[in-house]
DNA sequence: GACCAGATTGTCT
DNA sequence: GACAATCTGGTCA
């Protein structure tokens, strides 16, 4: 089942929670490929220092102040993207950062795009799952509930996953928020 | 395994 | 002009 606006409404730290073992799932032109999603952060609005939306609404992160479940996604240190999932009720500035995923599909387009053959180097962070599943910048902004871009529900197997709570990684400000979720003992979380 | 520097450019102050 | 929600490849152990 996918994901339905209703379930992006909710605020980033429990969409963060609920996306762990869920598909995200990208049917590009040069093939199909899929995930599941072991590592996610919450960027909240603008009260989260860390997050880009504390400053207000800008051209960057315009999208993270429009209507949920749509993807965010940003350019940082000159050459790299991240993916976000914009959360919360309509003009909050909430997200949530895909950090790892397990790849399961598209294997071999994957490698190729990633030029690694070793399965935990795939997409094991932030800039390394965009490569792997060629996300591109012109998805900024596309609808995860109708786009080439969707994530996919685990089923009720969702309730058994032991989650680890830790602080975010990367960033310089309200570091010892407990902010960042994974999959307790998954082999692909980045780290 | 831990630690460190370099890459490279859009965005905001 | 400073810096960034990162990755890679190097050194040293």
């Amino acid at each position: 089942m996918i994901f339905k606006r209703d379930f992006y409404r909710q605020n980033a730290v429990i969409v963060a929670r609920k996306l762990l073992g869920s598909y995200l799932v990208h049917q590009s032109p040069e093939g199909k490929t899929v995930g599941r999603i072991v590592e996610t952060e919450a960027y909240l609005g603008k009260d989260d220092p860390a997050s880009h939306a504390y400053r207000g609404k800008t051209r960057r992160n315009a999208v993270m102040f429009g209507p949920p479940g749509h993807a965010y996604i940003y350019f940082t240190y000159g050459m790299h993207y991240c993916f976000n999932v914009v959360t919360g009720k309509n003009g909050v500035g909430e997200a949530a950062l895909i950090r790892a995923l397990e790849p399961l599909e598209g294997l071999e387009l994957i490698k190729q795009r990633r030029k690694t053959v070793n399965v935990y180097q795939l997409c094991s962070g932030p800039a390394k799952l965009v490569q792997a599943m060629g996300i591109t910048p012109d998805l900024n902004g596309s609808d995860l509930t109708s786009g080439p871009l969707q994530i996919f529900t685990a089923g009720i197997d969702n309730e058994k996953i032991e989650i680890i709570t830790a602080p975010r990684i990367g960033i310089s400000q309200a570091q010892d928020l407990p902010l960042r979720f994974y999959i307790k003992g998954n082999s692909y979380i980045s780290h």
